[in-house]
DNA sequence: TGCATTGATGCGCGTCGTGCAAGTTTGATG
DNA sequence: CATCAAACTTGCACGACGCGCATCAATGCA
């Protein structure tokens, strides 16, 4: 998405981010080869060839590092979300951005979903996984309110922000819960009809 | 609310609780005082007058155990969201738990909301707090999926569960952002506020 | 080339979390 | 009431964790 940037970043800098998508893909590989409950720091950081030490530089625990992907999902979506003409409404913006996220179907996206089965099967890094999500809502919600231009002390931007991750969240948990085919497709209407009942309100009686 | 039934558990059910509670109460306190980052399980062991131990057989982290009380304070909301009747709508029906809770104001809420406070001043916590209110999701999304008898399949019920705790968890966060009086009826507008957009639909355009 | 900044690494220490094997309390049974 | 099995508490030991600190190496700059 926004790599390699020449000038950029200097050698060190690079060499920092290297060091960071080292331990984060060490960490991932390890986990869902061995589980994440057989899984030492120290394994992580002979896989990517760094010292110990040196991972607690980059992550506090390993279900951090485990975990970072989802962080580096969450921002390219809510970056495409920022991207959409500011004539879509919150919820158009919101949909249209997961589906070009969906339809991009690059490395980030094939680590994204296999994180999220690691945590389906994994119901320690649930907290790990909230956390992430709940530092991301913050980004959303301003990106919400900016688009909407709503007051200061509005608290609309911050729970829209929380439902549309929440829900997203949840469709995804449910997509994957039976054996299926990665089927974008079908995703991607689960993520409509989810949208849709945000939109219509969330009220019901019993019918 | 439903304490000290005579009979339900035996003397072995009622100790448990007991220590429950002291090691709670105890980490609550200790917490408060001197901060989480410096509070050792050692200490609260000790203040509880329990062996280091058994501590872990009760709370797997000194943060969980702090954090347990919002749980509590979950799942009485929820029995009062169940305990209303059928022909309230879901949003009305929980717009009423929350304020019979808030109006209760005995031990367990200014308990709860001394948490909420540590919490807000303590963002390490926030993963904790997330991880206890999504079990809690759950069972407040069966209770919906009854009360509006949804499909089993559907969606609705675990996404309005999530985003009617997510709302709650905001306005109440907002709510003692500033310094503020323990106003309960400033709270109670503010609930109804959310609800309100929660139940207008969360879309939105550039007014 | 020299220098200041910043990251990587090794070391040590206190805490954490848990398996194991006792000892103790509880509730049930005859 | 005597006895017993299940469940709970506790101490012990051990590996892992997380971080402060000092040191070395790499980098960027004048």
């Amino acid at each position: 998405m926004s790599h390699d940037a020449a000038p950029l970043m200097g050698r060190r800098e690079r060499k920092k981010q290297a060091t960071r998508a080292a331990l984060r893909e060490a960490a991932l590989r390890l986990a869902i080869r061995d589980g994440v409950e057989n899984l030492t720091v120290e394994r992580i950081a002979d896989e990517a060839d760094i010292a110990l030490r040196t991972f607690f530089n980059y992550f506090s625990s390993k279900e951090e590092a485990v975990v970072a992907t989802v962080s580096s999902a969450a921002e390219a979506l809510i970056a495409e979300f920022r991207a959409r003409p500011r004539t879509e409404s919150v919820l158009r913006a919101f949909r249209e951005a997961v589906l070009v996220i969906l339809n991009e179907s690059d490395d980030a996206n094939r680590h994204y979903l296999a994180v999220v089965r690691l945590i389906h099967r994994t119901p320690s890094l649930v907290p790990q996984q909230l956390a992430v999500l709940a530092a991301q809502e913050k980004a959303l919600a301003e990106a919400i309110r900016e688009r909407v231009d709503a007051a200061e002390g509005s608290v609309y931007p911050a729970v829209c922000a929380s439902a549309v991750l929440a829900a997203l969240r949840i469709v995804v948990n449910q997509w994957l819960e039976p054996e299926r085919e990665p089927s974008a497709a079908l995703l991607g209407r689960e993520v409509d009809l989810v949208i849709a009942e945000l939109a219509a309100g969330l009220d019901r009686q019993r019918s």
